[in-house]
RNA sequence: GCCCGGGUGGUGUAGUGGCCCAUCAUACGACCCUGUCACGGUCGUGACGCGGGUUCAAAUCCCGCCUCGGGCGCCA
């Protein structure tokens, strides 16, 4: 396979190693055709069955559909084949074969249901529009890495693994660490925090995170992927600048570098990259809104947090990406910082799309004092967080920081019905294999 | 966790008490076909989630369980 060269390469008159999966057998009778595919697309290989060795026609012709075949032969430039050009073997070498019978049909002809595509996501990736998901997931987080770098950024890794409990809110996994009790981290948010009182200033981390909930919706995961920043020197409102960048940044490099795949999922030209300059509503705007529109039984209340049906109701109102900020202090955690002029409010912020929730942000408490008492106004025992704590006793500048579901991130970007869509093997309530 | 709707050949489906030893597509097998590109044609193969019940008769109705999807809750 050292000479192997990629379908999407072959040019007329070279002799080439081909090597990829049979997506279709097409037997004329005097002549047949074998499509066969790789990672960089489709080549037809031609037998003329009446004049080539009867050996080299079978093994080309009656190999089963998702076998993986190598094929040299000699590239001939033909206007009736699907790419332009056509291989002319000289031999097929059989490296694996597929059973006849698929679990599901990875040219799509069939549909398949998700959870038979989850119990075959090989499969499932092989071609089509699963693949196309996961090759722009990669490319959305290559252009947030790349932005992350322009502005500054060292990315870290924070530990899965971890001692203390809840932070709040969510529900944890429990698992036991040479004898200690141990957890599942749900977020690197203390670990990131940690890390902009370091030299490093600004970090970014892209990770898992782990949440118990026993939520059973098609947006929630229990294991899903995060892209964290955290920056000292800035405020909550320099920090949503820099989300709104990196957002942009990730539809930006889609746009420009997944036409392929986006034709793929039924984009074509219709890829919209949003126009710059968020909205910035208020809570209390938001609530406003909402209540506006009619669309709740019941008008929300100050202090009320949003239900699922208020935030799609706002995300039509609004029809497209914007940030809800000044929170009430007490729906967000010990950690976000209330505003000088009303303690009330919360220097937090959430960015939105139209359908849900993307991100979760704010201005961090990095004054010792205040960061202890939000603690114990949240019930939550300083002692056990003292490993975080401390550091706020050596120097901790200001900053603010925010973290982006990913999964959440690719649903939205390609309007994807099930976040299980956006992850290869998603983790949920029902599901933990394969 | 609650509510609603599903589970039928390998895959996706039709079928709401007898017309069903179950429809269609695709797949698979055999044969035919020299330019296919979702190739075409002929013939064939293959299924009612599990357990119990009602009934002369159950894919269809009832109960329990398992399982999938949707809405909500929980969750940042």
């Amino acid at each position: 396979m050292d000479d192997r060269t990629h379908t999407a390469d072959a040019e007329p008159g070279e002799r080439v190693t081909v090597a990829g999966w049979v997506h279709e057998v097409r037997d004329l009778g005097g002549i047949a055709f074998l499509i066969l595919r790789d990672r960089t697309g489709k080549i037809q290989v031609k037998f003329a069955t009446d004049e080539m060795d009867d050996e080299l026609v079978d093994a080309g012709t009656n190999a089963s559909r998702e076998s993986v075949l190598s094929v040299t032969g000699t590239v001939e430039e033909e206007p009736r084949a699907p790419t332009g050009v056509e291989v002319v073997p000289e031999s097929v070498e059989l490296l694996a074969p597929a059973e006849p019978e698929l679990p599901l049909d990875p040219s799509g002809k069939v549909d398949a249901d998700l959870s038979t595509r989850l119990d075959n996501r090989t499969l499932d990736v092989r071609a089509g529009e699963s693949k196309a998901i996961f090759e722009i997931r990669a490319e959305i987080l290559r252009a947030v890495r790349e932005y992350f770098r322009s502005v500054g950024c060292t990315e870290i890794n924070t530990p899965k693994i971890v001692a203390t409990g809840t932070e709040g809110g969510t529900e944890l996994f429990p698992l036991t660490y040479f004898g200690q009790e141990a957890f599942m981290n749900q977020s690197p948010q203390l670990f990131k925090q940690l890390m902009v009182g370091s030299g490093l200033e600004r970090v970014f981390e892209v990770g898992p995170i782990f949440r118990a909930e026993e939520h059973n919706t098609p947006r929630h995961l229990n294991e899903a992927t995060m892209i964290d920043f955290e920056s000292a020197f800035i405020d909550h409102n320099e920090a949503m600048d820099v989300c709104e960048g990196t957002l942009l940044a990730a539809y930006e490099a889609v746009a420009e570098n997944c036409q392929e795949q986006l034709e793929v999922l039924g984009y074509g030209d219709s890829f919209a990259v949003p126009d710059a300059g968020f909205p910035r509503l208020t809570y209390e705007e938001a609530i406003e809104r909402i209540n506006a529109t009619g669309e709740l039984e019941e008008q929300l209340l100050w202090g009320d947090d949003l239900p699922t049906e208020g935030e799609k109701a706002l995300g039509a109102d609004v029809g497209g990406h914007y940030f809800i900020t000044d929170w009430p202090s007490e729906i967000k955690p010990f950690y976000i910082q209330d505003r000088d002029d009303d303690p009330q409010l919360s220097k937090g912020f959430d960015l939105m799309h139209p359908e849900m929730e993307l991100v979760s942000g704010g201005q961090r408490e990095h004054r010792y004092d205040a960061l202890v008492e939000g603690f114990e106004q949240q019930g939550l025992d300083p002692e056990a967080f003292e490993y975080y704590t401390k550091m706020f006793k050596y120097g901790m500048p200001p900053h603010a920081g925010w973290a982006y579901g990913v999964e959440r991130l690719v649903m939205t970007m390609l309007g994807l019905g099930n976040i299980r869509e956006a992850v290869l093997f998603p983790r949920d309530r029902q599901r933990l294999s394969p």
